[in-house]
DNA sequence: TTGAAAGCGCTAACAG
DNA sequence: CTGTTAGCGCTTTCAA
């Protein structure tokens, strides 16, 4: 193991001014009465001998960590790299640093990370939890801690713990009105395998617009497999060799979406004239299909700004409180429609 | 603030034992020697007591935290999101835990990250650093405290450290002569604004591809600015201004080429029979656009590998020694040449 | 305004 | 194999 060489303690610079290490504490973290000259003395000493603050001993002593964790189901899916991204800017601004953890979508890995977030005494957690994450049970080592924690986009579908939301069912009744208004008749929608709320949402709020419109829902016009591009391509060929044919199709993913649209083109259809196609998330990706997608866009830095703001409230109120907020989203139109 | 509750210490499990707390210890830990009968009695009653290790208590007492940290100028492309994923996936399974950090592509940011991570005793880092970090200098910190450091893909110009780069120069060298053997002849390169060496690298591969095929350099085929699609699209369109019109172009990432492809198709230039198009990065936005856009992949598991290796060796080994890896690039070939 | 004392939870070193 | 002692660097509490 390596040892630290040149590491500095308060007592370090106490020792170098002849003064208490505690005067030193109080001085830096300018906390209880210390004369101003000797305050000033002290840190123009600290930085002088290149002090730095021991973290690991702040903590421990505090019981309790500046870290904020962060735990994803999966980091590379433009929603999820963009959020913690914002996230972290606005936590280091804020003077915490964040930790990152992913669960690969799988509810062991989300459990065994909660379990060790604990051991770190982090300040607090923001999670959106795995596919099918349905209790959140395995949260609650956190709040028999006294650990605040905010779900966001995706939450255990009981929950007394604050969550920032997305309105899914909102999101796809626009979309489907949109195609609808624009001519569309027989529209489709693709989803993933997965089985979480949020999906579960958006096909009601499929149905729904359908209703309200006075089309009737066709059962083969719903399908659903996959996560990727290429899954897209391959729900949009079963669509397509229907009998009848879907005239506008929504993809609860912007990936899904293009791939509908690469099959689409390579099988002749015109796009958005012979079926038009909508998507979810307004990942850059869009841009680059042509024609460019549209997309129900759900406002990330909105969503960060709401779920720091809950969670710093719990932190600095220390009661952990149900709140809940819903982020409405919104349509952006490119050439998909 | 929030007091922890049910906090159950080694204490409290040796106590209900009626043992000493030591021996919990190194029960726990699998250390030193404890009868087996002793050890699988503490081990169950902490389970049923709940007793989770207090990480903070363990890192401070042991000088070092098992935190690794990860900096990066930005999380959201592609790149960077898919090298922390895999990245944070090894080091999770190795028993460590990860820590990010986002430089904003600012050398001063990039500079307070480092100092930070004095405080927290990590255990090792893993950077890769900002368009304009020349000097290693605010690295130095790190060796005084015998905290290993390892850069991956852009690393200080001089630096002692180990490294896991990319042959830039022959990934550009490599596409431009691809360029060439399917007949073009006018080279374009698209480079972004920034300094740093691996864009320099690039740069040196295109040249030396032109002079080994008897072609002569032209500056005016050579542009930069920008990062994203848009910049593409704008550099295209000035390319394409240009009495003599390139007939390939290389852009030094996906996104550009893809801004790149964009321009051409709105101009009714067909790709790539009238130009050809070649990125870097094999961004899976690549596959979106139409035609798929060819590109120079750096192989991102086998890098995150490496550097994993190289960080965990010197972790290990407690020498900060000088190792250097490079990354032979591969070309992915696609639609777009 | 400053100092002295005590202890957070854990582990290394030594003793038994 | 198990217990005792001591201390990591810091901050809170109490006393001067």
């Amino acid at each position: 193991m390596i040892e630290s060489k040149n590491t500095v303690t308060i007592k370090d610079v106490a020792r170098e001014l002849g003064i208490h290490h505690v005067t030193v504490s109080r001085a830096l973290r300018n906390t209880g009465s210390v004369k101003k000259e000797t305050r000033d003395q002290i840190k123009k000493k600290a930085n002088e001998l290149g002090y730095k603050p021991n973290r690991l001993a702040q903590n421990f002593r505090n019981k309790r960590s500046n870290v904020l964790a962060v735990v994803v189901p999966d980091l590379r899916p433009y929603f999820f790299s963009k959020f913690v991204s914002d996230f972290m800017e606005i936590a280091q601004e804020a003077g915490y640093s964040v930790m990152i953890f992913q669960s690969s979508e799988k509810a062991s890995v989300e459990k065994e990370i909660i379990d060790s977030l604990i051991g770190y005494r982090v300040a607090g957690v923001i999670a959106s939890v795995t596919k099918d994450t349905v209790q959140e049970s395995h949260f609650d080592v956190l709040k028999s801690e006294g650990i605040p924690y905010v779900f966001f986009d995706r939450a255990p579908e009981k929950t007394e713990a604050s969550q920032v939301l997305v309105n899914n069912f909102q999101g796809a009744y626009d979309a489907v009105n949109a195609m609808i208004k624009s001519g569309k008749k027989e529209i489709a929608y693709i989803s993933t395998h997965y089985q979480h709320k949020i999906f579960r949402d958006r096909l009601e709020g499929y149905k729904e617009a359908l209703k309200d419109n006075g089309l009737t829902y066709r059962e083969e016009l719903v399908v659903k497999g996959g996560f990727f591009m290429k899954d897209g391509f391959v729900q949009a060929e079963r669509l397509m060799a229907l009998e009848k044919k879907p005239d506008g199709i929504l993809a609860v993913r912007d990936e899904i979406g293009i791939g509908v649209i690469k099959y689409l083109k390579k099988t002749d259809v015109s796009v958005p004239e012979d079926v038009a196609v909508i998507g979810f998330d307004n990942d850059p990706m869009g841009v680059a299909c042509e024609p460019e997608l549209t997309t129900v866009e759900q406002s990330i830095p909105l969503m960060v700004e709401s779920s720091f703001d809950l969670l710093l409230g719990q932190i600095k109120n220390a009661k952990l409180n149900f709140e809940k907020k819903v982020i409405e989203p919104k349509i952006i139109f490119r050439g998909s429609i």
